[in-house]
RNA sequence: GCCCUUGUAGCUCAGCUGGUAGAGCAAUUGAUUUGUAAUCAAUAGGUCCGCGGUUCGAAUCCGUGCGGGGGCACCA
């Protein structure tokens, strides 16, 4: 007798072991049709696998988020399937699940094209007509390696010899197609429907490691119907169309080029929406207690080998030299410089915390391949601040960072964020005792948040460990900027002391701290997150004023000349277009608010606001307009 | 940096298997005076990313360099 429990808390009882199928059959019909895997005790397992003893059981369908995976793994596999019909003599590696869908890396010769993309998906839908039934065996190690060793897989052979001693080694065949796999998988190949795509072609390192060979890597989604499939790709659609490279261009706000890869030509709009960023921070920090230093873009080479930039960063540093022979490096980080802004003068225990905050232009040698528009590029803003303090004061100072941070997040419409805590990495400066206390401090003031985190090994800056802060934008993909380190190292590295109270010279301890991290990344994101719509008050360019036909230029240009003067950015579209064609124009490159000026507008006194994605008009009473408009533009930066 | 892919007018893109380039929008000029997402017409506009090669002849084929894009690796 054997007794499952179901999700409900219902027993069921069978008289000798049962499989995950015949347990659904016995629920409902429907649910067998549906059933995809199983968890047995909370292990998810084949539907075929037969119990034989007392358990809880939970059948999953695409429903649950294990039976979607499930559908994903079990493409997956059909994808190699597809690869080796059509391709023989690829080798497969490996083929996870990813966030959307899944990949599997191929190792071939000759690269995949696009076209052939298209011929793989035919084979697999192939492969899915042919509903080829999937089991699952279990082999001996040394036979698996020497398996698949002799059929040429010779990845597949490594990755068995690093599965742990004591577990399976499990191949799951789908008709005579075999794999390596840990499983589950449905039943058939029929299972999985048609309702996936393939998406593209890229490179990828061997477990991920730049030294191994490169494989070939093919991505794909895929879902439980058509419809899911659908949505999917209409979102990446969506996303695309909100790529801040697209639209930086269409609301002329910066370009790039090929004399300077990877840094920003910034366009009149994008400077006046950078500025606007900068003085709403100014505003903040001033409120928050930061004192305002700027230091030298070019240092020498000197400082940046006692801060121990020249050893551990030396690889990502621009250097020059001058025709005097001398080495200088153009600065990657902003904090020697801040440091030797403390240095000047005596300080005193009553001086800390001091907080001195730089907007301070860094150059970084970033490799070719990974720059990407506004959010990776080799020369950008930090609105960097380094807070000098004691030991005691650090839990304090990083909640109030932390505060900070949050603040001007939600100003910006970002509410959700999340923390990833980085602890020492293995190319670091300082002895270990001392990172003890740092991660220590800082994971103190993680706790004191109450924020939600994730913990990074070993992925910390060299001299200290770090929090970064991880905003989810209104299509929930997740940015990284602001970040949060715990430096003992560089102040006593670079001669920076304290006087104590009992008179004795201590050194003191150093956070580093970027609220956006940098200007042009958090532009991008900005500029993503909103669709190109900005808020009213960050807008670069915030009202145009459009006469309805030339009898009413003067107007529209005394209503322009009003609002410039309440500090509201704005111009007057004189051209020879009619209204339609200027309201498209405008609207196209995101201009918040069109004021149109017509007959009505002039004998009242008033402007008719359109406002950017409203067909609803307003009109309004001008120096109310003015007043209520110079107003929000007040309001976030005092 | 590595793999794949790509580079034509200010922008978005045509240009098949080699015969020195085209469209729409934008620009300029003229007409039109417009009430909520493209008024009409004319004109002008290009070392086809750079360099080298194959060829009688290269935007097109080959090599190479530099950019861009998608990934990997690296990271704010």
């Amino acid at each position: 007798m054997l007794n499952i429990t179901l999700p409900d808390g219902k027993k069921l009882t069978f008289e000798k072991k049962v499989s995950g199928i015949k347990i659904a059959e016995k629920i409902s019909k429907s649910l067998a049709k549906d059933a995809l895997v199983m968890e047995v005790d909370g292990i998810l397992k084949d539907l075929s696998f037969e119990i034989n003893n007392d358990c809880s059981v939970k059948i999953l369908t695409s429903k649950d988020k294990d039976g979607l995976d499930t559908i994903r793994h079990d493409t997956a596999h059909i994808l190699a399937m597809a690869v080796q019909e059509l391709f023989p003599g690829t080798q497969v590696t490996i083929g996870p699940t990813i966030e959307n869908g899944f990949y599997y890396d191929f190792s071939r010769k000759d690269p995949f094209t696009e076209n052939d993309l298209n011929k793989i998906e035919k084979k697999m839908s192939e492969i899915v007509d042919r509903d080829e039934p999937t089991y699952r065996e279990v082999w001996d190690r040394d036979k698996a390696i020497s398996h698949f060793k002799k059929i040429g897989e010779n990845y597949k052979s490594e990755i068995i010899k690093d599965i742990p001693k004591g577990e399976e080694v499990s191949i799951y065949f789908h008709g005579k197609w075999h794999d390596l796999c840990r499983g589950p998988h449905l039943t058939s190949t029929g299972k999985i429907g048609k309702y996936f795509k393939l998406t593209k072609v890229a490179g990828a390192y061997w477990r991920g490691d730049s030294n191994n060979e490169m494989l070939q890597r093919i991505y794909g989604t895929s879902w439980s119907t058509q419809k899911q499939l659908d949505d999917y790709l209409k979102r990446i659609e969506e996303a695309e169309k909100r790529d801040h490279r697209k639209l930086g261009k269409e609301m002329d706000l910066f370009h790039f080029r090929e004399e300077s890869p990877g840094a920003v030509f910034w366009h009149e709009k994008g400077w006046n929406l950078f500025q606007k960023l900068i003085s709403y921070m100014r505003a903040k920090q001033d409120e928050a207690g930061y004192k305002e230093i700027n230091t030298p873009e070019v240092l020498d080479r000197s400082l940046w080998e006692k801060s121990g930039h020249w050893e551990k960063f030396g690889a990502n540093m621009y250097t020059s030299t001058t025709p005097d022979e001398k080495i200088f490096a153009i600065k990657p980080m902003n904090c020697p410089g801040c440091v030797q802004v403390f240095n000047q003068g005596l300080k005193s225990y009553r001086d800390l915390p001091l907080k001195m905050s730089e907007f301070g232009k860094v150059h970084r040698y970033e490799p070719s391949g990974a720059l990407h528009g506004l959010l990776r590029v080799r020369a950008f803003t930090q609105d960097d601040a380094h807070i000098f303090c004691t030991e005691e004061q650090i839990t304090e100072e990083c909640l109030s960072v932390t505060n900070l941070i949050l603040e001007i997040y939600k100003d910006l419409g970002f509410e959700n964020v999340i923390l990833k805590y980085s602890d020492r990495p293995d190319l670091r400066v300082g002895d270990d005792n001392v990172w003890d206390k740092s991660e220590k401090a800082l994971l103190e003031a993680i706790k004191a948040s109450k924020l939600e985190y994730t913990i990074n090994k070993g992925e910390g800056a060299f001299y200290g460990p770090k929090i970064e802060f991880v905003l989810r934008d209104a299509i929930g993909r997740d940015w990284q900027c602001g970040t949060l380190q715990v430096d003992l190292n560089l102040p006593g590295r670079l001669g920076a002391t304290f006087i104590d109270k009992d008179g004795s010279k201590k050194i003191p301890v150093m956070l580093h701290r970027a609220l956006f991290g940098s200007l042009e990344r958090f532009i991008g994101i900005l500029i993503e997150n909103y669709a190109g719509k900005l808020p009213f008050w960050i807008s670069p360019l915030q009202t145009v004023v459009i006469p309805v036909s030339s009898d009413f230029d003067s107007y529209a240009k005394e209503v322009n000349k009003e609002i410039k003067k309440k500090g509201i950015s704005s111009i007057v579209d004189l051209k020879n277009h009619n209204l339609n064609y200027k309201i498209r124009e405008h609207s196209l490159s995101k201009i918040p608010i069109l004021l149109i000026c017509g007959k009505k507008e002039v004998d009242s006194n008033t402007v008719t606001i359109r406002r950017l994605d409203s067909n609803k008009l307003e009109n309004m009473d001008l120096n109310l307009f003015l007043k209520n408009h110079s107003a929000l533009n007040k309001a976030n930066s005092k």
